[in-house]
DNA sequence: CTGCATAAGTTAACACTGTTAGCAAATATA
DNA sequence: TATATTTGCTAACAGTGTTAACTTATGCAG
């Protein structure tokens, strides 16, 4: 009787109609400040229809995630594909993953769990400067050690520092059922390649 | 007269004891749940005396950043002095700065801004297989180039990819004066560095 | 065409949250 | 002792996510 099919069909207008809204607001005013109570009041409809579509309000959220997932691997595949060999193809996919971030980054922030509150203010404290001098320092030495003096080492020191702070914390998001002796087989091979990489 | 001292006293016992109720709170439920409401019940003072301490929710938060800093900084230093030569520096730093993070997951969280509920669930879904697939294969197809098959790929995978969020995300957090063009010469810095390590 | 069951959507509430204005009580000073 | 000041409290405002209970609209069988 399509009956059925024009209510199913309504229903998705409905679902999409939630996911348009809250996307805009996202893009707006940032994920911190989605609320159902203003998602209901940009559809049109009161609030329990938005339950009717969606567990809570975290399953919006990670809806927005699985997307970002995907457009993700959508840029990357394309960045590979525009070069031949692996080496450059590697290259051509970082490029392509620090564009995605940067160019979308309620995405990013949602996919990787950033951008609580407190975090915006990192840089404007002193106390981080301690951890990062003694970090830059030792960068300084051993670029010393290895005969590489004229190598840039705030180059150096950031790829070091974000060698770490991404092991950690993807190590920390993926609850996977590594052994904390392989994750640490996985932190000693990248700072070995560092090590390394700093003669170059 | 010592009367402004024991006040002054008295007014730094319940700052610090603020402090200490949130910290436990922060232990033991997360700092996703921190309220002001339950900080004030725990030390036993009505809601509006928190605020004669703090600004706001987020300053105490910031205060437990701080701490966080501040204290791995110590960390980095300890595991410093423990050798000598540059590089074993840099890898003893690594290890501390990695047991940190783990052990003391709640001030890592905060100092990254870590932790949004949607990213617990972030291995569930099968969106993320897509995008970790195409850099695993790509890694694979450099170690052939590069003829170091026997490398473990699994581990130059998680590495590559730690590097590249480990980028993006600090420098999204850092919002510096530094100019495009100089954060691309640390990712490809960075990404360079990782492809000659591959040889190894 | 009417009565009824089901689905759709609403209101209103619960239990929270951060934050602040206005008031009462305790304290220190003149 | 009287006044001024600090200290702390009550109570409210303006939000939040979530859900129980009710009403209205819709599709179907008799």
């Amino acid at each position: 009787m399509g009956i059925v099919e024009r209510k199913m069909r309504h229903k998705e207008e409905i679902r999409s109609g939630i996911l348009a809204a809250a996307w805009h607001m996202v893009l707006t005013d940032g994920w911190q400040s989605l609320s159902i109570r203003k998602i209901a009041d940009a559809i049109e409809y009161s609030i329990p229809v938005i339950y009717n579509h969606f567990e809570n309000k975290e399953a919006i959220l990670l809806e927005f995630s699985k997307e970002g997932f995907q457009k993700m691997a959508l840029v990357l595949h394309e960045a590979k594909s525009t070069v031949d060999k692996p080496d450059a193809q590697l290259e051509a996919m970082a490029y392509a993953y620090w564009d995605f971030a940067f160019e979308n980054k309620e995405y990013y922030q949602l996919m990787f769990g950033l951008g609580i509150p407190a975090c915006e203010m990192v840089n404007q404290f002193a106390e981080i400067k301690e951890m990062t001098t003694i970090l830059i320092s030792t960068i300084r030495e051993a670029l010393v050690q290895v005969n590489n003096e004229q190598a840039d080492y705030f180059l150096k020191y950031h790829a070091y520092w974000s060698i770490l702070h991404g092991l950690v914390s993807i190590q920390m998001i993926e609850k996977s059922g590594k052994t904390d002796a392989f994750r640490k087989m996985i932190l000693k091979d990248a700072i070995n390649g560092f090590c390394k990489s700093l003669a170059f």
